[in-house]
This record gives C-alpha cells, structure tokens and sequence, in this order.
DNA sequence: ATGAATACTGTTATTTTGTACAGTATTTAT
DNA sequence: ATAAATACTGTACAAAATAACAGTATTCAT
C-alpha cells in the first residue's frame, strides 16, 4: 500500500493541523473547500478518504468536526512549523535539583516551536523568571523569562543559573586560566569565585520578554 | 456577575473536557444530553449559555463541536495548556502593510501560547527580527523577535514598529505636549520627528531572544 | 496501453446539530 | 415578596455538515 502523500494531500493536511491549533476543532469540509477554492465538497471528500486510506486521518464517519490527524509529527516536522514543546516554568529552582521534575514547585509552562527557541529541548530543559537586575549589562531584565538547559557544559560567556547559597541567580559563566567562576553584569553586584564546587543548574538558551 | 460553577454546570464542563481528551473533539450537545439522559437538548442548551456567560466556555455559534473550554487557569491549570498561535514572522514588513497576510514575505512562524505571551494575538499579531542595536538602551538586542500587534494605538513610552522612507525600525514612542516623536534609545542614533505623517506599523508586546 | 489513483465540478440526498419558542418547577439572591 | 437564575420537558426549524452519485481530465505505475 501506498503511504506517501501528493503535494495536495499534504497542503490538506497541513491546513486541517493548522486549523485545529487556532481554533481547537478541525474544519468542516466546506471550510476546507473555501479555503482552497474549490467549488465542490466533493473534492475534499475524496482527500479526506485518501487520507483516511493512508493513514493520517481517522474520525467517526457523519459526525462533524470530528478528524484527527494520527500522523506521526516526524513526518511533518519540516513541513509545517515545528514541534511545541512544553518547558516547565520552576519559580524557584529547588535546592538539590533533581532531575525529576514532578515535584509541586511547578509553577505553569512555556510553550514554544523549537525553531522560535533555536534549540531542541530536552527534558532537561526549563524556565525561570529572571528576578533583579544583576545581568543588565547582558540586556537580561527583571521580568523576562530566562529558557534554560540543565545538564549541559557552560561554555565561556555564556549565561548560567547557578546555586549559590541555596539561592539560584543568574550570571555568566566565566573560564580564566582554567579556572571558573561567575560575573555579574552589573558593577553594583560583585562576581562570584565558588569557595567550593561551582553548581550550574542551567545554561541559558533563549529569553522571553512580555512587554505592555 | 456570579462566576462560579453550580454542581451540573461543573458536572458538564468536566464531561466536555474528558470528552476533548478521549475523542479530539468537543461533544456535540445531543451527546451531552445524552450522557446526562436529558430528553431534551434545550436542557443542554442552557447550561452551554450559562457556562459562556460565566466565562468557562467559548467557540462559535452554529458551528458544531466547536466548544472550547477556557476556564481561569487557577482551576484547571495543570489539565488544559494555554492555547497555542501561530505569529508569522516577516522579514521585513511591506511598505503598505495591508490587513491581508498572504503576501510571499512570511519567512516563518513564531509559535507561543497565549499565557507566556501575556497577551491574546489577534490576525493583527506579527513578528519582525531586530536589526541594529538602536533599541539597546531598551535592552532589546540585534537578533531579537519582537512580536507587535497592529492597529492598536500605542501609549506614551511604548516601543513601536514605524515606517520611515521605507524601512521599519523600532523607536521608543514618546507624546509630549500633544507631539508625538521617535525617540532612539541609544545616543548614537538620533530621534525621529515626523515630518509628515507618523505610520505606526505596530506596537510591541513580548521579545524572544535566542541564545547559543 | 491500460487500469488505478489523483484532482477536481456539479447536484442532490440525508443526517447532524445548534438554536428558538413555549412551558413547569425549584432554588437563590435582594 | 419577588425577581432572577437554575434545571429541566417537548416540539420544531433552519443551518451546517457529511455523504453519495455521475461525470471529466490528468498523472502515474506496470
């Protein structure tokens, strides 16, 4: 059996995908039709049942609104936009930080694509509301959401959550002669070299401002 | 106005939910009626009105299956994420920027849900990539995704999308005595007042930044 | 070359579905 | 006490939506 859609059928597809995320219900036929201009229902009846045929739709039969695309989302990834990922928002970081995550400190999620993020996240991956102004000098502002990566190797310059004192603060992760320690970007805060171990909890790989 | 639930209303709203979860699709109200085994769909009717009054519910009218459950996060947050929308990103907005979106110059989407935006998009939401570093002083960077919304009228203060001989740069908005003018936030750049018209192209809601 | 799948137009059922109108009885708030 | 909201029954209608039938033209694989 053939399984590979035309370039129709995928278009179809991908507007039936496009509709259900703005709107929360599939199109009717009709409003599939519209958009396509065609003139007759028929024609999206027959994309429906060879999409139905192949495999990446299915739904009760006489029941409007009711398609639901079962496709895997690998096939689609580069066709339509890319995959959103929830990345849970954690106010506080907790003290040991474990890798597990169902914890009660979560406090909402982010959701994003992964193209808009420029990372492909992982579950290590989380969010944290930048509180104070001690990373100005990196334009990183009180308020924003900071999209951070646990578990990864801080690179110089790059900007890390880190625990000091039981306290998660953000700074940037600085390697000098092999040594490394953690700058504030503002000269009213002063930079951190670790009395022990250094414990980064996150590198940051992307920021999110709501303005208004 | 009362917005609580009674006991059916809630009864209904968590059968509309488990119904979203087990089939995709929102019930359609004689499937409600006959869960409940009402003999009468008006019966289901009245609560479907009284739930939209309360703000519990919404989708379109004389549309089937178009229910949608958009309860106050502070009851159901960990059962329903925030919708999600599709933001086109244009690389550059055209000179006369008209209402329809369907011009060639969408180079992608930026997608978010509507909570971590902070605001609810309309068809009038778009974003635009930083360029240059005039809007520093705002702490907003060259490579940045500013999301703007047109055809609101922008506040004093706010950093907006406008078109100046044919290229769209981001400014600070400023009103003073009546005037309103551009103002650049970085010394190097200098403000803008308007010789003639001012066309604002939008108004900018929410900043996302990649890292890495 | 030939049948099958694709991609449609045009018309017509038939079912599904939301909504409206007219009531009744009970509870709740003012 | 009285109006408003709640929680239904029962009937009816029109719009919305799926589906089926009869065609045409093109592409594609065997």
């Amino acid at each position: 059996m053939k399984t590979s859609l035309t370039r129709r059928q995928g278009e179809i597809l991908r507007f039936i995908m496009a509709h259900q995320r703005e709107h929360g219900t599939s199109p009717s036929q009709r409003e599939i039709a519209s958009f396509f201009d065609f003139r007759s229902v028929t024609a999206v009846a027959d994309h429906l049942r060879a999409l139905r045929r192949k495999g990446y739709l299915e739904g009760a039969a006489n029941q409007a609104r009711s398609l639901r695309v079962i496709a895997p989302p690998s096939i689609f990834e580069p066709i339509v936009r890319s995959r959103i990922v929830d990345i849970p928002l954690l106010g506080e970081i907790p003290a040991g930080f474990a890798d597990k995550r169902d914890s009660g400190s979560i406090e909402g999620c982010v959701s994003v694509d992964v193209d808009t993020l420029g990372v492909k996240p992982t579950s290590r991956t989380f969010a944290l509301e930048v509180r104070g102004d001690s990373m100005i000098g990196r334009h990183i502002m009180h308020g924003d959401y900071a999209i951070l990566e646990h578990g990864v190797e801080p690179r110089g310059g790059e900007v890390v959550a880190a625990l000091i004192d039981n306290e998660s603060t953000l700074k940037t992760f600085v390697k000098e002669k092999g040594k490394a320690y953690l700058r504030a970007e503002n000269p009213r805060y002063p930079d951190l070299i670790p009395a022990g171990e250094l414990v980064i909890q996150g590198v940051m790989v992307a920021l999110i401002r709501r303005c208004r």
